[in-house]
DNA sequence: GTTGGCACTCGGTAGCATCGAGTGCCAGGA
DNA sequence: TCCTGGCACTCGATGCTACCGAGTGCCAAC
């Protein structure tokens, strides 16, 4: 669709300009990229691209600006994906090396690792509420009136929820209550949690009851966890305040960021570029998404938030080797 | 130490000021403050003022701002507490209301909630590793070569630490590990956990001596929750991007968030200004804090981070109304 | 199809005059 | 002694003009 030459000054043009945020001009593509012509025909092979929609002008007589068609290409053109600088991938590796146990805080850690070795924002989603069955039910008093529903699901993740007791329940009713609940959930999905049957006590029933209904409304209401790292980064990344203001404001809505990651997921993308993310504050951002597992079980996404000027061969490379090692390291436990 | 219409001038220059973030002038003081003297007085007040460390000239033949000592003496001579505005106070009641079990999503949102009342960025420390005790510890498989011990500690937290197995142990030693372990921690402090007698099977002692290892580290390392809300406002309260770029990343080092906070508790303030915080990068801004309880035990900090220039009466409102339905909130369970 | 040449555009910068908000100071009055 | 009106002065902000130069589009020649 596009000769060799083109294509070339194109990436050239996207190159610069993502270097420099400055309009590139022709004779800085004829000095900088390996086209080996004179600048007035490079002139005319940039009029082409701009009417073809992958350049811009800012204004008259000025260089060209890529558009979301230009970066559209020059992703899709990338060649072999880039692997990490050296120093990235060291950072990495330690990383992951010293990483452990507690999930959110390991999920929490990995946007800033991401953050880090972009220069972007770096976002993670948890595990959404899957369909894990329950493996372990336990009630545990707190004060007279107040217990928690510790439940571990077959995926590791651990839910809470606090029961307020109408009427101050013994060590007996409680332990009774975790045996009733232990005896009837354990084993089935959340979504089939239903109600109970009675145990012959009225006290430990309404305790179960509360249990199952705070489990249940957990699984519907509880967004996918969103953990944001290295948002100053975004103040780095954009000049305008307005922008970082906007794109702050976007990562601020932990639902708009889960929606925002699942549906370019969902569209089979790895890179959103301005409008592709189908948000109007992002429109001068680049959003590049991978999935990651645990046990080989499709799990959360990853991604990193940039201005569409990015770099986008280290950003995609950081992106797949944190999205690798990430699986591993949660599926190895 | 200061005439009467000296401060009144003092506080109608800071209100001024907070207001429009333009320097002021005498002629502006008439016009909007309750003094009644010419602007030939207030000029020659305003210099005595400058003299004292008040006020600042940015140019001269300009009017003038607020030095951080005029702050102060703004905030230290407010009057009586503000009350929140009706709307304010309106959200803070229906989203107590609404407020509803998980601690952590509980907290995130009280933050969030300070960040849309002041229209700064709200900070909440969460409750740090307590003297609690052990009310409930149980070991759950998760795969064959890991397990997670989950412990429900008698203020309510829970705390979880994924366990790597050696070898792959049956449901009945699992079983057995969570027996001993209840039986040997259950009502004591972290701080006292020690080695377990052992138990007379070598997998299940091992399984318990890492459980009772992880717990121990998670109490030293795990630094204390912080939760951020409305870092867009950041963006908002600055128009030098450069001072949105250092607020921002002083937010996101939690524990940099966590001694700032405590500091300012210990020094026993209510508000710290520019160089009050001890941070740098928040020269330009002000913080104001109060701490919140569970049960009556002092447990995390509330806070509130602005621009010095920031509407002091109603942040110190917000921050107080929220500390105090958000203790009682979390006591009454 | 490519190239050198050329006229043209237009944003950015520097220089300069002007404006006005604000000051400091002083002499006169309560 | 303190307050006030008056006045000269300062200096950032604003607007204007001229100019520079990077960059373009077009054309005739190769």
């Amino acid at each position: 669709m596009l000769d060799e030459r083109k294509a070339a000054i194109l990436r050239a043009v996207v190159e610069e300009y993502i270097d420099t945020a400055q309009p590139v001009g022709s004779a800085h593509v004829v000095r900088s990229s390996a086209v080996q012509v004179s600048s007035a025909t490079v002139r005319n092979d940039m009029a082409t691209l701009e009417q073809e929609g992958f350049l811009r002008q800012p204004h008259t007589s000025a260089g060209r600006i890529p558009t979301e068609k230009g970066y559209r290409f020059f992703v899709d053109n990338l060649g072999p994906p880039a692997s990490l600088r050296r120093t990235d991938a060291v950072q990495v590796r330690t990383f992951f090396e010293h990483a452990h146990g507690e999930l959110e805080q390991m999920l929490q850690d990995t946007s800033r690792l991401l953050g880090d070795l972009t220069t972007y924002a770096g976002v993670v989603v948890g595990p959404g509420p899957t369909e894990a069955t329950v493996r372990s039910v336990q009630v545990v008093g707190i004060t007279a009136t107040a217990a928690l529903v510790v439940v571990v699901l077959s995926n590791g993740a651990v839910e809470k929820h606090t029961l307020e007791l109408a009427d101050p329940l013994g060590e007996e009713r409680i332990g009774a209550a975790t045996a009733h609940l232990a005896a009837h959930l354990t084993g089935s999905p959340r979504s089939a949690l239903a109600a109970l049957p009675a145990n012959g006590d009225a006290a430990t029933d309404a305790l179960c009851t509360q249990a199952v209904a705070s489990l249940r409304d957990q699984g519907g209401d509880a967004p996918d966890q969103v953990f944001v790292g290295g948002t100053s980064q975004v103040a780095r990344a954009f000049d305008a305040i307005e922008t970082v203001r906007e794109v702050l404001g976007v990562l601020e809505q932990q639902y708009v960021v889960v929606t925002l990651l699942r549906d370019v997921i969902d569209r089979g993308l790895q890179v959103a570029i301005g409008t592709e993310t189908g948000m109007a504050p992002l429109a001068e951002c680049a959003l590049i998404v991978a999935p990651y597992q645990v046990e080989g079980e499709l799990a959360g996404t990853i991604g990193v938030l940039g201005p569409s000027r990015m770099d986008y061969s280290q950003a995609m490379a950081a992106v797949a080797v944190v999205s690798h090692r990430l699986s591993k390291s949660l599926t190895e436990g």
